[in-house]
DNA sequence: TCCATAAAACTAATGCCATTAGTATTATGG
DNA sequence: CCATAATACTAATGGCATTAGTTTTATGGA
């Protein structure tokens, strides 16, 4: 038997499908190749381990989080833009939850593929920015202070942490997401006052 | 041989031992078992499983956590309490590597040990924010926001996000905390407006 | 003082996983 | 129509946690 049909991109494919049936970042050779109705080894004729498979991955999933925060803002700017970035980046981690986490652990990949995924991810956030009159440096600073907010509120979410209580997480969010925007408002603000 | 003065605690103790040296959330029964001077099954003699020592650890990590809290914020009140909390927790994070992950991971834990060990982390952060004169839910709300801020800022470094930029992770850090402190005056302003 | 018991170590084995080595089969182009 | 390369296979390796069953030793009650 040879030939069944399978290309490194159908491994692929089916190896995204399971990370986003399961919601975990994580691939098992073993479940992989029975979904694809072939033998474990077998597998090896199309990716060289189980890592390069999560480079892949990875590198999928950066891409479909910065077009879904590239739809989010287009024809927006300013706050608006951002509100819009914030729920993106919600609706993403809730409807991609394994992509998601995949794109958190971004930094555990080789460090050769890693800069231009991270520098995807976090460029359209930079877009937004550097309209607010901040010098350069600064929009890296707000850049990371609102990744800071929007992920690992996102992802102490889904780890759990909120789940004991009865307050509301999706107001907690943009409670977040507002305090941002007003210490963002506030940063604007001393910095036109400096000028005087 | 037998009675090798090895106890259950003595076990423990080596496993925080060898995650604070590793930096790194996790532990093997084969080295454990190495390090101790004894072969790997004779650990289950004190442990039930890898899992058991992990809560244990986990246990451990948040005491600590709240004690460096507790410390930083011993004598103080307000704005001064929480740059004090956000100094303690980088610190803690920079110190304590591996600890520091396990308390990320908590919620990965089995559902019983997980809200005291969650309540224990959070509660010196709501003890300062109960003095800011806002309501209950307001306080979890803004406990929330804080803690966002904070630990994804540290696990973002950590993992290294950060690595590839000359921008300085530490001043991006006392941004967010910033912006924090005046998103959460702005919201204090809204609440006295309200009662006029 | 001695021995029964239980604690704590051991060896051997199981099962799950990723991965490698080596072999068989089949699609395809010359 | 057949040589070759691609792709699948089986078999084996090595690492891991864990379990089963056995041996050794510390200790307290007779």
């Amino acid at each position: 038997m040879a030939q069944r049909g399978i290309t490194r991109d159908a491994v692929l494919a089916k190896a995204i499908e399971m990370i986003e049936r399961s919601g975990s970042p994580t691939i098992s050779m073993r479940e992989l190749a029975e979904e694809l109705g072939i033998r474990t080894p077998s597998l090896y004729n199309h990716v060289k381990c189980v890592n390069e498979l999560l480079v892949e991955a990875s590198r999928y999933a950066a891409e479909e989080l910065r077009q879904a925060q590239l739809a989010a803002i287009d024809g927006k700017t300013g706050d608006e833009a951002l509100f819009g970035l914030a729920a993106a980046y919600r609706r993403f981690a809730q409807e991609h939850k394994g992509l998601y986490k995949l794109t958190l652990s971004l930094p555990t990949l080789p460090e050769a593929s890693q800069p231009q995924l991270a520098a995807a991810i976090a460029e359209p956030i930079l877009f937004v920015l550097s309209r607010y009159g901040l010098d350069e440096e600064q929009v890296m600073h707000w850049q990371r202070v609102l990744r800071a907010i929007i992920h690992d509120f996102l992802s102490q979410e889904e780890a759990g942490f909120f789940r004991h209580s009865p307050v509301s997480a999706e107001v907690s969010y943009q409670v977040a997401v507002r305090c941002f925007v007003s210490g963002l408002h506030a940063e604007q603000e001393e910095n036109s006052h400096a000028g005087e």
